[in-house]
DNA sequence: AATGAATGAGAGTTCATTCAT
DNA sequence: CATGAATGAACTCTCATTCAT
């Protein structure tokens, strides 16, 4: 029984394998000019295999948003585990928020690259648990909120509204980045994140 | 010695037709699935002549950029003009930006389309040119917030961080849109968006 | 196991048929004029498929060059085999050469045509594998003349400087071929092959 | 009628001001590569100029080889006007030859382009001027063989041909220049040039 | 499971040439 | 004489996808 078992696991390491470099190249170049062929020469694939293990281009890419967001909100889910105040939390969760999308260029670019590409239309059902995985971020970052107004710290505004508000602001900040070199100067926009954090919060506090 | 006016106005004209179709269509597909034999059909001229008024797909796009920010400028400085203090600039700046997003959606999403595609590389000139035109909203934003500085209203803060921080959480939020029917109910962004334009503005206050 | 090997036969098969037809095209119209999708068509394969099997316009013509160097390679190293003395050898190669020119005609017309085209600069790599067999003919050039100086018949000339020599002067009156019916009556360049030939060769002797 | 006369002159001027362009370019990128746009471009002259002063591409490529084969033929009596003896004049031939190949390497190399171009088939009336100019000089090496069999100093053969073939191997030598930096050091063809010339001077005396 | 040959539409771009002005 | 806008076919090359093996 153990060779369905290694059969299974082989599946999964092809597939990731594929991932991996479907990864690498569409951050280089971006998902149109990826192509399916470099996909699989790179991955010393055939063509056919690609297509044997995702449906077609569309499933591949939505694969890696989808690895990008658990990923995320792990880091999301540690960074609030062993914080005391809810504002020690918050500064937490932006902090996890600001090294992922550093640390995590890759799956960060491809989360925001499908969020703002009005080009890409996934099937619903597919956006729905690109959409659940996304949520399930935003609630840690509402629930700090919340602990906060009840510890009357904070205003007594709506925390989901904070929380998606913060993150919002968080993302619009950490767009900058491309910027560099123009408008700003270079790791300005961290200092800014910072900034941006800090002003939140003050408008946050009673 | 009108035949020589009259052609220049023609070739602007014959240049602005082209751009209204490429921006329709770049607004419905994205860049990359706007092909220029499209642009071509839908504008009833031949490839040749797409390529007579612009030299290449870039420069065609980069048209309809600095369009739009010349039109967001013009916005901006409007709703800037007649207003008293600091906090209402400020918030009249902010709607002018909300309203351009929605009644010039178009050029709303190109600015944004450039700006978040980690695809597109504009030649660096171009980009020169582009960011200019980005500058001088935000200078505009940032001429308020010293304003309320020097007036004793506000945290003696970096006017210019603030006017970018509040730029960026803006985008931020403006992007939320595109989750409608998902994660937000319809138009929750825009209430969204007025309250953090309200907590930011809390966070500036002494 | 013969499964693998056979497409491995038919791939060379179509790979050749390929070659075949854009030879036919290239010398007919040159190269410039002869198109991928001509090609394509003639070789009632898809376009897609040429660029299958050849990585680009510039490699698959940079085959048939590599192709016709080989064959007449192959003529140089055969008449000179069985010849007896340097003078004997070098006319046989002369003749070899004079021969490949007419009953090869592509293939010399190629090889000529890339070495005479200054439009078509190869990348360097591809150069060089050129050049290499184009040296292979002259060194069975160079050799003969060194043995006939060796033997007292020839002055103390350097053998390859030689061997070059007699090479473009050869290139040089096959190249009247098309100036026939202008400046040449028919054939006559024929004739003055062999008239060039013994007056270099009467230049040589001692 | 000084006005006609104007015209007339400024006719030839532009005549000539598309042409020094038009060489330019063709001999940078080749024939297929220059196009009538960009020669009118570069000319700062529109299309329509263009085609007023030249009935099609064609036309205009082939006035540059006439230039060119005036020039040359004008270089070659230059050379024979003022010598000697037989050898000295042929001697004199070459290096006129070999220096308009390298001074006027503009015309020069247009001559040998469309020359030995299988591509560019000219309607045969332009072609029969190409060739007259062509034979002239010719002719001028003819008139020196000539003379040297008459005083006795070369073998009786032909005149005409021995200057076909010498003219042959020459333009074969010239041709090498392109394999330097592979087969050839630099500049190694001029020394291949004289001992060319050396050895079927050699070959051509009693 | 995996291969890789084949498709054919479509991409961006260039071109010689025409012609109303 | 000269302009320059317009054409539309042709070019090279890429792509997602299929399918016989």
């Amino acid at each position: 029984m153990g060779a369905k078992e290694r059969r299974e696991r082989e599946r999964e390491q092809r597939k990731s394998h594929i991932l991996d470099v479907a990864r690498e190249l569409l951050l280089g170049k971006g998902m149109n000019a990826t192509s399916i062929n470099q996909i699989a020469k790179r991955s010393e694939l055939s063509v056919g295999a690609i297509y044997f293990y995702f449906k077609d281009k569309e499933e591949l890419f939505a694969a890696l948003q989808l690895e990008g967001l658990e990923l995320l909100h792990n880091a999301v889910r540690l960074a609030v585990a062993k914080k005391s105040t809810p504002e020690k939390k918050i500064r937490s969760i932006a902090m996890a928020y600001l090294k992922f999308s550093e640390e995590h260029k890759s799956y960060f670019d491809i989360i925001n690259y499908f969020l703002t590409s009005p080009e890409t239309i996934f099937p619903p059902n597919l956006k729905n648990v690109i959409d659940e995985h996304g949520n399930a971020s935003i609630s840690k970052l509402a629930a700090a909120v919340r602990e906060g107004i009840d510890a009357g710290q904070f205003k007594p505004v709506d925390p989901r509204r904070q929380a998606i508000i913060l993150w919002s602001a968080f993302n619009g900040v950490i767009q900058l980045k491309k910027l560099e070199k123009t408008i700003l100067k270079k790791d300005e926009y961290r200092s800014l994140y910072m900034e941006a954090l800090d002003r939140f919060l003050d408008g946050l506090r009673k």
